[in-house]
DNA sequence: GTAACTGTACCGATCGTTCGGTATAATGTC
DNA sequence: GACATTATACCGAACGATCGGTACAGTTAC
């Protein structure tokens, strides 16, 4: 089977887990394939298998959130931000996902393997949503730092619901995002 | 030597590499202890470990932070939320600590052993800031949505300044706090 | 036939934990 | 004061289990 095919299940195991978390055990069950196929398949081992699961999470991004941000046209930056919204609501299930960024950031282990991709992932997602805005007049670092409040607000959403175990904070951070964005505009 | 000199040891080990990331090879080599005389102090092995540690910052809370909020009196709620904001500042070390609430909540492993206390203690966070709120004057609804808001703010910049390797968003969230919560008050 | 794939058995290392025991200091007994 | 007893603090060594990873002989698919 392609290799393709275990990629969403090896991102819910690390984001589920973290990367200590996640065991060989554990892959080999969710996967169905003995450790000597994982390796065949993924001879780079565990910290491949992390990194193929990110690779994901960053290819997320680049094909389903910026394209929307980046589409210059007739949309307006609320309606941007709306759909922006949506897309973000679906990946993390409504708020029942955890972040794998997130997750992959707090582990200082995995940290060091990873951080670069993380870094460089939370960036262009705050730059495309200030671009947004520079393209509808607000100033630049004013626009930077909304842009910076927006995945602030998503990821602190994110754990609070789950810490609360309720998705309704997540629920309203998603819904009052674009007006949040787009106030005096 | 008292076994409260290893609560800050812990505590530090705990929010920096997660449940799961701590071993008792790392606990031993920073309390200088053997692996057996940790089990003389802590007799629940490393789960009880970890609830001393989670239990040091529930006391935080209840201790530094809920009596600033609680405490009637003429403050005004702009200055409680700024004292608020400089101790959540000194706690987290400027935005360089992460919160081990967060890293707990995060881990499945640990979420079942911890997520109680880690709920209610958000929880009461969150509805001593709306209590403060409401004695402003504020709709309870709305009290308690901003208070919810301060709580993800607060949390989504630890995560992103760790992300981005720069403390620098979390440092403007906690400036800005106190504004956001009083608005239109 | 050959190349892709997998099951089994195994490796050294490390995991959390426990055992048996040693200092040291406090306490009780006469 | 002298001696036995107890409590506290600590440690080296080892436990069974599991960790990530490997070697290799099949087995499958074309």
């Amino acid at each position: 089977m392609s290799k393709q095919v275990y990629v969403p299940i090896l991102l819910k195991l690390f984001r589920q887990f973290g990367y200590e978390g996640v065991t060989l055990a554990k892959i080999a069950q969710a996967t169905g394939l003995g450790k000597a196929s994982l390796y065949h398949h993924f001879p780079g081992g565990k910290a491949e298998m992390a990194a193929v699961a990110l690779a994901d999470v960053n290819q997320w991004l680049e094909t389903q959130i910026l394209p929307i941000l980046v589409m210059d046209g007739s949309r307006s930056p609320i309606d941007i931000f709306q759909a922006m919204g949506e897309e973000t609501n679906r990946f993390f299930n409504a708020g029942q996902n955890p972040c794998l960024w997130a997750v992959l950031a707090m582990e200082d282990a995995s940290d060091l393997l990873f951080h670069g991709e993380i870094q460089s992932a939370l960036s262009r997602w705050i730059g495309a949503i200030a671009q947004v805005l520079v393209r509808a007049g607000v100033e630049s670092n004013l626009a930077q730092q909304r842009g910076e409040d927006a995945i602030i607000a998503i990821q602190g959403a994110l754990i609070v619901s789950r810490a609360l175990r309720d998705c309704a904070p997540f629920q309203r951070v998603i819904q009052q995002l674009p007006q949040q964005l787009c106030q005096d505009i």
